[in-house]
DNA sequence: AAGAATGATTGACCTATGTTATGAAATTCT
DNA sequence: AGAATTTCATAACATAGGTCAATCATTCTT
């Protein structure tokens, strides 16, 4: 059951089989289907959420309706409204399932306890809150100096997996721009391309 | 030498006078003249730096030479170019002075020791960190919903003091925009107020 | 299989921002 | 104080991307 999830934190530590023991204790599992939420904004976020099968993304809705992506998540990644986690306020972002998805999730007060009882454990989730920092510095950067066009490309290299399994609708929410532009500016990449 | 940093951080931790010691005697002291250099594209980063006194900017500059702002600093701010600090890789990130200032630095290898000795020195960085996270997150989600203008209110009324210190050149770099935007955003909006 | 919903593309038009150039005002330097 | 530099504002024009509307293809539902 928890077999994909510890082989993904040994990536990272090494734990003693009660150590194991004690961290699986507290995690639960999750079954989504497609289209179903698995945080709303407004609720309290009480765990993040490990992704054993599926695809999610995490969006803000602004005043006019429309879906701002801050991330999607697939198989081994981590996903929740972290700012939410965190700081144990209520949910600004929307996580729904793009499929049918299959979690492991993690309640931050476990979580407090467990970084007391294993330091390695605190050492993992500070790895991953450096990785994530980092790539959303990236981000940023790439907003602020590159073209719709060059984002694109950038994003269908780093996540080839992601792309092949989301639609160009989603992709342009990620993006900052509207699904007419991407298609636009597809359209343009393939003619440059032949 | 050392008041300032000390009452920044006892603000979230509390350290004996031995663990206090233990802390000062790694740090460094730094004076710069206004537009010098802290790090430089391609410099190995080992330190990250509290201000004491001053103001600074960590900037990347794309291939056609213009200036991305990543990050302002002040008094009582960290800088540094966390990715390659944290990554140990050269840094992408330049970073110079728009004052003169005075800093404090603490070299990577030593944070890394002083955390296994000083468990609540750990506990610090990792909230700095944690809070570093979020307002990314928060700037990502600004820059994908959020018009220019709304971003340069935004940004005048969470940063007021650092507002009134540099020039809306730098202001412009940061938002993404160019200063020739900006100041037409601002005639607008004056026009809109009166 | 038929109908409905969703996703992708395209076109015409509009708006915000970039580009380039210029001059005035403010600041810094000596 | 006077010179040099930096900052800010403005204008004319170009371009990228948004908006609105229509069409077609694909997938989902029953």
């Amino acid at each position: 059951m928890y077999s994909e999830i510890e082989k993904h934190i040994s990536k990272y530590i090494k734990l003693s089989p009660d150590e194991w023991n004690r961290f699986t204790g507290v995690l639960i599992h999750k079954k989504l289907y497609k289209k179903q939420y698995l945080i709303q904004e407004g609720d309290p976020v009480e765990y993040e959420y490990y992704v054993v099968k599926g695809c999610l993304k995490a969006y803000h809705v602004d005043a006019d309706g429309n879906q701002h992506i801050v991330q999607f998540a697939i198989e081994d990644w981590w996903i929740s409204d972290f700012k939410a986690f965190f700081k144990e306020e209520k949910a600004r972002l929307t996580i729904d399932c793009i499929e049918a998805s299959e979690l492991i999730g993690i309640k931050k007060s476990d979580l407090e306890q467990l970084y007391i009882e294993i330091p390695n454990l605190e050492r993992f989730f500070r790895i991953k809150l450096t990785n994530a920092f980092v790539s959303f510095q990236d981000r940023i950067l790439s907003a602020l100096e590159k073209t719709s066009a060059q984002r694109y490309l950038e994003f269908i290299s780093t996540y080839p997996n992601i792309e092949q399994r989301i639609s160009n609708y989603h992709i342009a929410n990620y993006l900052g721009i509207k699904p007419e532009s991407l298609s636009r500016l597809r359209r343009q990449i393939l003619n440059i391309k032949q």
